[in-house]
DNA sequence: TCTTATGCATAAGAAAATTATGTATACTTG
DNA sequence: CAAGTATACATAATTTTCTTATGCATAAGA
């Protein structure tokens, strides 16, 4: 992201999440979803995103399948089981998150 | 914060918001503050609370003075005219940031 | 031909937390 | 009265998670 400057953390739980709506995606994919889906506000780098989506491969999140399209590589990437388990998880304590920091942002929330 | 693990770059606009409404807090308070807006959720650690305070106040958003009350220090501080500026700058951003947030995590949202 | 798009990857550095300390006073509880 | 908890500030070491920069490679468009 270079617009709003940081993803907070979030990256992880993001990517988690668009796996379980799609089955499967490959890195490039990820990022064009994102920019598509924030109108162009989030840019994921492949700085960020590389590593995260590797790091998710190795806690066994994740699993992978390289197909090749158009003489270029792309690598598949799907949630296992435990994947599932985790995004679950990571996008319950995400909009957690959200809430409580709204509640910081907007006081009036703070005393429903 | 220890419950949800990161205040992801968040921690600023906190202090910078809860100022805006408040004229003058003190560290401790506010860490007081944030647990009580979010039901215990928020712990502000100290390692990240006053190195946070300490940057604002060298950036020309913050001024201190210094109180003794029961024998005990209290640091207040106050927005400057500039911090007053950059908190309402800060709180759009994050406000922006957490909308596409959403929009990721509801894909509904994301097709108004 | 040169730039942009597609597609993956890693390394160096910065930012912003956590965890662990340290100092000090006041209150509570067994 | 000793020990733990609460109040109040501060810093250092470490870790996590980004950004920026770089590298390789193919395809499409100007």
């Amino acid at each position: 992201m270079s617009s709003s400057k940081l993803l907070k953390g979030s990256l992880a739980t993001i990517i988690l999440k668009l796996l379980k709506e799609n089955e499967k995606m490959y890195g490039y994919e990820i990022t064009q979803r994102v920019k598509e889906i924030t109108a162009g506000e989030f840019k994921i780098t492949e700085g960020a995103l590389y590593p995260t989506l590797h790091k998710l491969e190795a806690e066994g999140m994740l699993s992978t399948e390289t197909q090749k399209v158009d003489n270029r590589i792309r690598k598949y990437y799907s949630l296992t089981k435990e994947g599932n388990a985790e995004a679950q998880t990571k996008v319950a304590e995400l909009e957690e998150f959200l809430l409580n920091l709204q509640k910081l942002l907007n006081p009036k929330l703070g005393m429903g």
